[in-house]
DNA sequence: GTTCTCAATTTGTCTATACATATTAGGACA
DNA sequence: TGTCCTAATATGTATAGACAAATTGAGAAC
């Protein structure tokens, strides 16, 4: 019956310019994020989206296994694909290179490096970076500036058995937050943001007066399992704001 | 050729139990991750891939066509496929429910709502909300607790005209959050992250001091262009933590 | 030397089919 | 009534082939 219902439907059949499987998986979207079909429902079968588009299972197998992959449906043997319901806010976090958002910001961009230190990692940072103690590490202290007045203090670890090639770099004058993300791939990241009340020697990098509430951003990344760097951002509270910006459709 | 050196390749020919479409995935993903194939690299042809796995077009051009779909190869006719080179490191923020995060804790979750106002939208609103004058609006303010403690302060706005389901609710034992979070889509989401020095009225339902420093999360929230809620989250800032974790090969 | 055209190459999409696998509804049987 | 088995069903994975669309390289024409 499929075979004499769909005669001849070639790829440019009613085609509208964009591909069949993009006008399926746009209408289901369209349903699913409109409430017209709510968390729970149950999404038509592949037999039944084949039958109304008039398409071959391969078409709406496709449509369907992507939107599982985004989490929009949940698919079940036997039972079929029903609408998620989402558990959780999930967000995209966009944490863009400092330089990058200071100057998209449309502010100067402003960088110095205030210590720098090669060392056989100590305890403390056994803890943070999560390396065998002895491990080489270089440790990294530098202020960030937007339109001249402090933006971020960084405070960062730097495997150097993962990353060896980091005591070649001149970060007197390159953030290594550039550098990492240009020459140093990972696998996994952790972040962590919470909030501070600046001590005095913080207060005195930062220039705002003590006790001013900080915004924290703790980042740990790792390739395959081994710890690459931990950083620690410190924001001006009032001056800084993360944004994350969602689109399930992406 | 391929038809004679794959012989009988059904699917369980060095079947490992996994799908050959997964172990082809992992294969490629392990190479870009690890740094083996660096961003621009180009990735072998899909006739190529066909050969080195003696499959099908389609399962490699579905292992393709999912990397391209998460980012970590872009796809061009005629020149091939390559990695791409990220150019922000983006990771997926979980917000999830509070009530679901604290009992995540293993702590007991509290709520106390401290104020309900139906309102027509004042200037306030329509700024925080993005909503016509007049519109009728809900304004909810609720505390949330954890471990007899409190945890955080919610101060919510919702458009009535698209969520009037809103006013049948209970919410002086259900938290919205909870009530939405079930049954109302949104399309898009914008989330700032900020940190904030407790006022005096902030610190007395807090139960902090005046000027500790407090983690202050906003979400707005849209279906199709049409604003839903508005959100403040403040958390006493020691106690909380924002977690985000990122694996590309999500 | 420059421009134009055409053919080769690679990805994009779709079809029709096949068998595997998980799940469940309902019937056989105790 | 309760339990086990079986058959039906829907998804999961894979194949082989086909044509479309975009892009590029090389040769032809000027």
């Amino acid at each position: 019956m499929t075979a004499t219902s769909k005669s001849n439907a070639t790829k440019s059949d009613t085609n509208s310019g964009i591909a069949l499987y993009q006008r399926i998986r746009n209408d289901i979207e369209g349903r699913i994020l409109s409430g017209e079909w709510p968390p729970g429902h149950r999404v038509p079968f592949e037999h039944e989206l084949m039958d109304s588009y008039s398409c071959s299972r391969m078409t709406v197998n496709k449509v369907l296994s992507g939107l599982a992959a985004t989490g929009l449906v949940e698919r079940r043997r036997r039972a079929g694909s029903f609408v998620s319901r989402p558990k959780v806010h999930s967000a995209v976090l966009q944490i863009p290179d400092l330089k990058a958002e200071v100057e998209n910001r449309g502010e100067r961009y402003g960088y110095k490096l205030l210590d720098q230190q090669k060392r056989a990692a100590l305890r403390v940072d056994k803890v943070r970076l999560g390396v065998d103690l002895r491990t080489p590490v270089l440790a990294l202290r530098c202020r960030h500036d937007a339109a001249n007045e402090p933006f971020a203090l960084e405070d960062r670890l730097l495997n150097l058995k993962a990353v060896p090639d980091a005591l070649q770099q001149d970060f007197s004058t390159l953030p290594p937050s550039t550098w990492l993300v240009d020459h140093v791939p990972w696998t996994e990241a952790e972040h962590r943001i919470s909030a501070c009340n600046a001590d005095k020697p913080l207060a005195a990098v930062l220039k705002v007066d003590e006790g001013t509430a900080c915004l924290v951003v703790e980042r740990r990344t790792w390739r395959n399992g081994e710890p690459i760097t931990a950083v620690r951002l410190v924001h001006p509270g009032p001056l800084y704001d993360l944004m994350a910006r969602f689109t399930p459709s992406s």
